[in-house]
DNA sequence: GTCTATACACTGATAGAC
DNA sequence: GTCTATCAGTGTATAGAC
């Protein structure tokens, strides 16, 4: 039956995910796999002939989560740089909490293999588009121009921006352990403190005084 | 002979450094460590009895490599903050580039087993020191007093710091491939350009102007 | 200390019944 | 579509000779 397949494979999406984005691919079991979905491996390998293609389509997944955000925010026109700082943080952090897991497990997966991406856009082409930051700049030198921003190039900014919104969620254990004593209700505090910080961290640097 | 065990030791470590950090624990394959240190399997265990006590032994250097800085950093009484942030920003990025995928492996393996590092304190116990932030939380309150800088807690300014040095290269494939169009010469120009850039970002956040 | 040979467990994948 | 049973390959680890 359609109806039970479709229901299935979602249940094998949802199970491939969880293991996928906490054990990586090499160190994901299709095992694992079958028991979350409730299924077996016959089964998974039934609808996803390999690992490597379950895999892939879970990439896929978790990596068109947060791309689109980073297009609206380069592309849109209508609101000035602070609005759009301010806008694109709020909701990228909310994106974050969403799904704390993707951006470790992308930069992780990309790192290993970076063909995989290449491989993304080709199979994704309206994600692959030129010159995508180029009215971004224009923005920001215009703005720079009337004396409202210092000089910055879109790069330099959408690196750090996101970099401060992820960096405190991929590098958690780390910073959890080394500055909050390992204090799990803490670094909640913190993180939920952090997305205010955040913008006005930005825009005081960029803003012309 | 000790000159040979040392040798080999050393062989193994450094075969088994470029293996893990590349592939990570559970990609690591003990076969290509041993081919990579030019001898076999057996002679791996009969250094280190185990994978894991190996992979422990590379991540615990691995993790020493970059945390003196950060301890400096934020022990460090002879510098006003803005110098803090200026030498910090320089001496972390030099040793980035010398050890560039260290960053990525310890926060992916540190997200896969977070236990890892509650082990590695109870190692060194050295590096576990309560209160570690207090006095540079002082400092910054006072310069903060002084009106030099605007108020900020030694968390928030720490992980922006680091994360705008690391972030560029654990998240390289994925920056370089959608904002440079995968062009490896001019992520490597925005790269040398950013270390300026970090530390006046830094400042313009949090100097009253 | 270093090697060859091998034990033993696990993993991804398939065959075939229902 | 879903299952049980099983295969072929690979991985860690060890035994034992030198």
């Amino acid at each position: 039956m359609i109806e039970q397949a479709k229901d299935t494979e979602t249940k094998i999406l949802d199970a491939a995910k969880e293991v996928f984005q906490h054990k990586g691919l090499t160190g994901a079991r299709m095992q694992e796999i079958a028991d979350k979905a409730g299924i077996n491996k016959a089964l998974l390998h039934y609808y996803y002939r390999t690992k490597d293609k379950l895999f892939e389509k879970v990439f896929e997944l978790a990596f068109s989560v947060f791309i689109p955000k980073v297009r609206e925010m380069v592309l849109s026109s209508d609101k000035k740089v602070f609005e759009k700082v301010e806008f694109f943080v709020e909701s990228y952090i909310n994106l974050l909490y969403k799904h704390p897991f993707i951006p470790g497990f992308v930069i992780n997966e990309l790192n290993r293999n970076p063909q995989i991406l290449v491989n993304f856009f080709e199979k994704n082409i309206q994600f692959k588009e030129l010159n995508l930051f180029d009215n971004f700049d224009a923005q920001l030198k215009s703005e720079a121009e009337n004396g409202i921003i210092r000089p910055i190039d879109s790069r330099n900014l959408m690196t750090t921006v996101i970099g401060m919104c992820i960096f405190p969620i991929v590098a958690r254990p780390i910073i959890q352990g080394i500055m909050f004593n390992n204090d799990k209700k803490a670094y909640e505090v913190f993180l939920s403190e952090r997305k205010k910080f955040i913008t006005e961290f930005i825009i005081n640097a960029i803003k012309v005084h």
